[in-house]
DNA sequence: CGTCTATTTGAGTTAGCTCAACCGTCGTGG
DNA sequence: CCACGACGGTTGAGCTAACTCAAATAGACG
């Protein structure tokens, strides 16, 4: 019933409806590059900026004391970074690949960058938007198998960055396997076996580790709302 | 870390800071009235109002075609309930107690009430305020115990709603087992067992099933980050 | 070629689930 | 007034999906 991608949506972080460069171009900005594996800013910094992603992807997290860490969101080309209602930020981010952001300067504390009212109703169109799509995510968390975890995950990104490739659709899988266990809440295991089974079960092809072509897309989608056993 | 409250912060809303009466009122609005177990709005309908809760509990649920649930939130007073990107209510809207309502009726397919930019910030930071809050509830599902889900439940109720009863901090405890079992995604069987628990080992009291006396809020805390075993 | 890190695979364990029984409360109707 | 049924909550017993620990494999890079 709601397959819609819980991913990409997810960030610490909102999201535009599309990749639409310039939307916020009304302010004062300028592009910055980041590293994969770099940080773009941790949770608890000065919220000083908010970024929209031009290239790249990046990790939106927290985690506790412990050690114990949940990926909040896979940030892709138009997502919004660095929302906050305060001064701070409230999770960690991370680039997950090679980055080149579009840098917006806040207004001390303020939510809003600008006393632009129209940037204002944008931001929190984006918001609802961006509650929305969590809203999903917690639907996967808390209520969903491993299989159809792993199988949300991939259409989302299917849906997002998909490309035909010799009748099968592909696309990357840029982060690392502990990122995608710590956005699903399982362990790196269980997402190495799932995929494998899905692989196994001719669902999915793996040309390597970090590259996914989709061979039976309606049954991925299927596999994502209820755990079939085929 | 963070045992900043996973509960009531999250509705398929948003929050006011506090419970501050009055801020939408530069909007045309009136009071209504929802029986105990009543619906306020389902998922798909019409985002015609926004609503704010002066008194009651609420409850903001998705559920999947095959009937599995996830409460995404309890909304208390002070709480924003209907905001949305679009034109359409994103989770079903149940009354736990009775309800007594503020409603604004929204401009058509704006996410604003009303050409209001200082209402259209403040809902923005309330969207920030509970994108924020959501976040905290991303980390308890994916990555917390059950006992980790039920005290950091408690502790959220307790910094929410807890009154001092001789000694003790006392509150209601409104939801059903099975809805507080759709929150943390665990079973009623789990939450009634881990209830039990927390009480022969001196944690808390249950006068009633509705009601929780705190014997030991500092352990209740500890319980709620890390899963100790005394 | 060797080292380091990421991923996969295997084997055994366990937290939380399922299924089932039981109990208490409350409202209804004889 | 009491019997009855419905509903919500608790408790028990056994099961299983996912976890933990451990080892093997595969790339990436100097």
């Amino acid at each position: 019933m709601y397959v819609t991608s819980p991913v990409s949506i997810y960030r610490g972080a909102m999201s535009f409806p599309g990749p639409e460069d310039g939307k916020l171009s009304n302010c004062a900005s300028h592009i910055y590059r980041v590293e994969a594996g770099k940080s773009v800013f941790r949770e608890g910094d000065s919220a000083d900026y908010i970024y929209e992603i031009l290239e790249g992807v990046v990790r939106s997290s927290k985690v506790l004391c412990d050690g114990r860490r949940q990926v909040m969101s896979f940030g892709y080309p138009g997502d919004i970074l660095g929302l906050s209602h305060d001064c701070h930020y409230h999770s960690d981010c991370d680039a997950v690949s090679d980055l080149r952001l579009r840098v917006f300067k806040r207004n001390a504390c303020s939510v809003n960058t600008a006393k632009d009212p129209a940037f204002s109703d944008q931001l929190l169109k984006i918001a609802a938007a961006e509650v929305s799509s969590m809203q999903e995510h917690f639907l996967m968390l808390g209520r969903k198998s491993a299989v159809e975890k792993i199988a949300s995950f991939l259409v989302a990104l299917l849906n997002r960055q998909g490309e035909k490739v010799e009748g099968h659709i592909c696309f990357d899988l840029p982060m690392k396997r502990s990122d995608i266990a710590d956005f699903l809440g399982l362990t790196i295991e269980t997402v190495s076996r799932t995929l494998t089974k899905l692989r196994k079960d001719g669902v999915i092809e793996l040309p390597t580790a970090h590259k996914v072509c989709v061979v039976k897309p309606q049954l991925l989608c299927e596999l994502a709302e209820r755990d079939g056993d085929a």
